[in-house]
DNA sequence: TTATTTGCAAATCGTTTGCACCTTA
DNA sequence: TAAGGTGCAAACGATTTGCAAATAA
């Protein structure tokens, strides 16, 4: 439906702050990474990671595979794969899940910790950050003596636009199995 | 900082039953929902019904589909999963993931809505609940005039069983990419 | 009767792996 | 040169789908 698998999500900002650490910044800590776990540093790795670092976008990796294509059609889907494995292990990027069945893959540097509502009709992401929520979790994996390493809060739903321009019967069928199914048999 | 005040009711997993619908209450939703929906019922679908509802876990679709086989051999897996959404859809699932690689289904009259604490060594998942994380989701949501649907916070890391028995260098494979490979490369 | 359901096998989809050949250190 | 890296194709694992036979309404 609404998810041609081509199209970037967008990005909006709640906080003027973006990156902490600056394109070259995060290029030294990736090779510093390749270089002390004893790896190579090679051309494509090299795209790879200029490319990710251009874009502000929640990449998958289909999506910085056809980037890197534009700028070198040798390079191989794997090897994309693989470099983004390598840039996650060098803390450069990170993993989010949105739900649509890929991983994509935003900098790491981007926001100290920030979250996202996902709209389920155009795909649409707002990152926010909340001190009070990060004191939530504090509070409650201290009471469970749980050792918290990461945290991912995802607000699904529509949209400002699409919640305007959108009838409550043609809903999506991203992330609400309930209300979708149940719409799509009504409907049949 | 402020400690937050009100962290309300929390409460682990396993703890006893705190399921404000009853299996029978569930039941005749779902059979409600299959009527209206001019579907049929079966044996197969009552049967799956049944030993779902009478597990407090957080079920995968072959947990589902193992559970079932026991009283009848005869079930396919296809039809588990075609059940599952058919009960996430009649409102009486709902559809968590952990992390790793498989939806699981865990019954959805359980709390009013929680979240998970996901230990990244065994497993383990608390669940708890936080009216101020409600209040903060519809905060913000507000503000970027968003129409939730649904949320969901997962916080990844160690219990307290898994802090204290496994050593900082054994770290699981499931959750953490970064500090895993690193270490991953570093011991080879 | 007749639309729906079932179970099987085959098909998908994102992602990973085996392998022969190429490159970096 | 040796340890790694690359690209391709095949393998994967979870989930879905096509289909002919079975079944509820």
């Amino acid at each position: 439906m609404a998810q041609p698998a081509s199209t970037l999500p967008l990005r909006e900002r709640s906080n003027g702050t973006h990156h902490t650490a600056t394109p070259a910044d995060e290029k030294e800590i990736f090779h510093r990474h390749i270089q002390r776990a004893g790896l190579k540093r090679t051309a494509q790795r090299d795209l790879i990671l200029d490319v990710f670092l251009a874009s502000d976008d929640h990449l998958s990796s289909e999506d910085l595979y056809r980037l890197v294509q534009e700028k070198d059609p040798t390079i191989g889907q794997t090897t994309v794969y693989r470099t983004l494995k390598l840039m996650t292990e060098a803390g450069i990027a990170r993993e989010v899940r949105f739900g649509d069945g890929r991983t994509r893959y935003e900098r790491n540097s981007k926001l100290p910790h920030h979250h996202h509502m996902i709209c389920i009709e155009c795909g649409h992401t707002i990152e926010f950050l909340s001190s009070e929520l990060e004191a939530i979790q504090t509070e409650i994996a201290a009471r469970y003596r749980f050792e918290p390493t990461q945290h991912s809060l995802r607000i699904f739903g529509l949209c400002a636009d699409c919640r305007e321009r959108t009838p409550a019967h043609r809903l999506p069928e991203t992330m609400e199995p309930r209300v979708r199914l149940a719409l799509a048999r009504a409907q049949k």
